[in-house]
DNA sequence: GCCAACGTTGGC
DNA sequence: GCCAACGTTGGC
């Protein structure tokens, strides 16, 4: 089992729209490094931290876990769409998604400050100036943060 | 709203 | 292949 990490502006899709939800396509990614990430290294059952970016504050949010394989993201075909992509070969798609499906919010949000302040994180990617919206964290950096929200502040 | 960091594009 | 210009992300 592996673990991620993926963001999300709250505004435009929350860990309350997964739970309501339940499983949802993660449409819309339009990096490479983190398609990749999706193509080639996700494996179904992966555990996700979910986490609210641009939110007032960030901050990890709840638990998923990846649900399907990589399929096309239907967006890139979409001119109406925010994330449609006129270069990419319908033939040969370029963007891929996979399904996520909710697990749990956390007992308490996790806030990124608070992140900041412990050693045990400092290599976390997103901690080190990455915008990767996709991207990797250890086993112990995810059952660290899990920890975390079981205590208060 | 600002702006630093970083990714992408495209001319050469 | 270099790199300037431009666009996006996302914290603050």
């Amino acid at each position: 089992m592996q673990y991620w990490l993926m963001k999300s502006e709250p505004g435009e899709y929350s860990i309350d729209d997964l739970e309501r939800d339940g499983t949802e396509h993660w449409d819309g990614v339009r990096n490479y490094q983190a398609r990749n990430l999706m193509r080639d290294r996700m494996e179904v059952g992966d555990r996700v931290l979910f986490y609210h970016s641009n939110a007032k504050p960030p901050g990890v949010v709840g638990i998923a876990e990846i649900a399907s394989g990589p399929y096309p993201d239907h967006t890139q075909f979409d001119p109406a769409d925010k994330h449609y992509d006129p270069k990419s070969d319908p033939g040969d798609p370029r963007w891929i998604m996979v399904d996520v499906r909710f697990i749990e919010k956390l007992p308490r949000m996790v806030p990124l400050p608070e992140l900041r302040e412990y050693e045990e994180l400092a290599d976390m990617v997103l901690l080190n100036r990455s915008r990767l919206s996709v991207q990797p964290v250890t086993k112990e950096q995810f059952e660290f943060i899990l920890e975390l929200s079981l205590e208060p502040e």
